[in-house]
DNA sequence: TATATATTTGAATGATCGTTCAATTATGCG
DNA sequence: CGCATAATTGAACGATCATTCAAATATATA
């Protein structure tokens, strides 16, 4: 009885997802997502209601890469603790070349945002906690296979590996050497708490 | 001959320092800055030049702060590493409540800033490094004084402890609650390479 | 095919952006 | 004191911001 939508929602979002994360909430423009997407205002603004709608579900979709990332990690390697070293070395430095952005998209949202704009940050907050989870259920798999010490509470090492994580995409954008990164994260995996 | 400046030109930068701090750059409008400094655009134009000019001011000022704790912290104890602990604790647990920001100012402009602001990139990575060298510095003291083992280059510690100090920081965003940091940051002190 | 209904379009909205500037004010020096 | 000069003021600039909406368009169903 009525017309559809004619653009694929998922690709709209990919792109939009790609343009938020180069650039940041504040110095990207609806102007600038209009262009990227080829949509015009009234599309965009009855698909996704608003630019804070469009971001929230740009930020979805990142935290659906990395979870995906993770579990093809999981299948791809008999070893967990060689999957999370895998994620690790992905996140920190595949980015460095092969992605909008070196840091992460959930910790530069963090970084940016303000309490002008809590309904965002409540939201990524519980996408890096999603994210977490996955961690951990990849530490406990490793530490059930003796690759990890039981010793350490698996969520608190997933903690820790985020906090690495984070760390090392920081330093990233000041040393984009990814043999020296390669170096630390070696490092990283072969000392405590692993 | 003429008139000279009415206003406190380091008050006026450690105001507009706590502005683009909490806000970051683009969220902070000329307009808010003016209200914070209380001072019509043409002097802060005739002062500093631009928005850039004034960020990148701040940023001095900022890291001038930093570079001044380190150094202060030298002197309170006779240990470097109890200095530099003081530091990391200072640096990620203080800033959660007494600080506009828990973000470090610089890792906060490195994430924000695209190529657009190419200078402005360039002056932080500068101000990182001059961290980097002073925490070097306290680490090659408490080497000497063997309270770090010297097998490890000091620059490689100094790299280190930025990246955990960013890590934390990022860390304290999801979780801010001082006594689960202070414990990381014990922990961080009493494992490799400490 | 005809129609009801949703989508798409693109110009326009008022607000705010960074910045400029002519007019005014204030002060250090001869 | 009086003047030359710099600082200060506040209105105004054109550009861009997120968003709205009436008109035009397209299509799924009857």
């Amino acid at each position: 009885m009525a017309k559809t939508a004619q653009f694929d929602r998922q690709a709209v979002v990919d792109k939009a997802m790609n343009l938020y994360w180069a650039k940041g909430f504040h110095a990207t423009s609806m102007r600038d997502l209009q262009n990227e997407i080829d949509l015009r205002p009234g599309s965009i603004y009855s698909a996704f209601g608003s630019k804070d709608g469009l971001f929230k579900e740009s930020l979805r979709h990142y935290a659906d890469m990395g979870l995906a990332q993770i579990r093809e990690l999981a299948t791809e390697y008999e070893s967990p603790l060689a999957a999370l070293k895998g994620f690790v070395k992905a996140q920190v430095i595949e980015t460095l070349t092969d992605a909008p952005n070196g840091t992460c998209m959930l910790c530069k949202t963090l970084s940016e945002l303000t309490a002008e704009n809590q309904e965002l940050i409540d939201a990524t907050k519980g996408y890096f906690g999603e994210i977490a989870a996955e961690i951990s259920a990849l530490v406990q798999q490793a530490q059930e296979l003796g690759e990890v010490s039981a010793s350490q509470d698996a969520e608190e090492i997933a903690e820790y590996v985020q906090i690495q994580i984070a760390g090392l995409r920081a330093f990233g954008k000041i040393n984009n050497d990814k043999a020296v990164l390669d170096n630390k994260i070696e490092s990283m995996f072969s000392h405590y708490p692993f």
